[in-house]
DNA sequence: ACAAAAGTGTTTCGGCTACACCCATGC
DNA sequence: GCATGGGTGTAGCCGAAACACTTTTGT
């Protein structure tokens, strides 16, 4: 990194991580107990300090790969957050992101080393500093890309039912979806391929499995829900 | 400001700002000429550094400020950039702004000592670093906004047309609008109020001049025109 | 008379919603 | 047999789009 020419003060960079999974039917989020001071041993979105040499995505992607295991997450800006006190700590300008996990794949010692667990989306603890405002953002966000663009790839298993695909909508935006209509839409989307094998645990009939198409090169904008 | 307890290293914070104006049937931007090295006398955005004690959003008022001399502009965040190479001059972390002012209100001798000028936004210069790549994420977010909120409050003039509010929105999405649609569409919203006098400049027969209702507490989000 | 924009009305089309209804199966 | 979810079909509603048509007035 060459020196800078600009003689301007700095600031205190970071990135703060909402970070979405989906078991039992649920939207989760993964939070952690605050390890130092200030507001040591509260619950709190993962961060972590900007280094110099990398961008704020990168920065993300390093916290989400120290607490879950995980790489090439979905990740997306979700705002930034800048009050001057907002950190007691000290002055921190931080970059909320949102992360869609798979809850199945991620390396459940790592969570537990760091002393974070999933919570219900709607069971939540009370967050320390914005964070609670972090989360209402980066829900919204969620919602608005979940509305536009059939999402699930990165939250649910590789392969999953309609049933599982609607229960999953029906978490993220917290209301009930007419069975029949969802199926429609998503199979007018042309997203989804069917699998031979059927789920026979959630239902007597039995559900065929689903999987995203590998080679989705159109993406598909197209309203799925109604905000 | 209390002394920071963390010892991370620090960035160097800026904003830049995409200002939005509207003039002679045209949506335009607001681009100056770089006064320093690295790229001095290239065209680039407004922007500035954010200070210790100030919001990023207060730093892009201050921008707006100094270049227009207008005060409680239309302000949203658009994204931030931070690739570490993308300022040659050293390693600045940048949040991009959009803003949409009133051209008729701005004070033009402010923007010329700036060597700043109003530019066709269908007709700009190259900008420096990656500038060209906010203006894109800009108009995209300008463009999600129009289509689910009536905007031009904050570009058209005190009193407008409807040819006037609909040659805004064309100059925005880039293409033809019917215009009995757009006229029914926008009344439907309910958040305009007729005037008495007209403009008979434009047409023969005259059309009456609407401005916005006030007290318009609940706002509309509904779809206004198509993406 | 003609052009040009203002302003209104009408028809068509497609998608969303709300259902009804049959299927398959485990209990 | 009955409850449960799988899966399909359909009628009604509403908004978007396309476009015809009338009004007004300056030139």
């Amino acid at each position: 990194m060459p020196v800078s020419q600009y003689k301007y003060p700095k600031q205190h960079v970071a990135v703060d991580c909402i970070i979405f999974g989906y078991e039992d039917d649920k939207l989760k989020l993964l939070l952690s107990q605050r390890k130092f001071e200030p507001a040591k041993g509260k619950w709190s979105l993962m961060g972590g300090w900007v280094a110099e040499n990398e961008t704020v995505e990168k920065a993300a992607e390093r916290v989400l790969f120290q607490i879950t295991g995980l790489k090439d997450i979905y990740l997306e800006q979700v705002h930034v957050f800048s009050k001057p006190q907002r950190d007691p700590g000290g002055r921190v300008i931080s970059t909320a992101f949102y992360a869609m996990i798979r809850i199945d794949k991620h390396d459940k010692d790592l969570v537990e080393e760091h002393g974070a667990r999933w919570w219900k989306f709607d069971r939540q603890p009370n967050l320390i500093f914005d964070h609670n405002q972090m989360v209402k953002y980066a829900h919204e966000k969620l919602k608005l890309k979940a509305s536009y663009e059939l999402i699930g790839a990165n939250l649910l298993p590789g392969k999953f039912t309609i049933l599982q695909l609607r229960t999953l909508y029906q978490a993220i935006f917290q209301r009930q979806i007419d069975p029949g209509n969802f199926r429609k839409k998503i199979f007018s989307l042309k997203v989804l391929e069917r699998l031979n094998d059927k789920n026979t645990s959630d239902s007597k009939k039995g559900a065929y499995y689903y999987q995203f198409r590998k080679y989705t090169e159109e993406l598909v904008n197209e309203r799925i829900v109604k905000l």
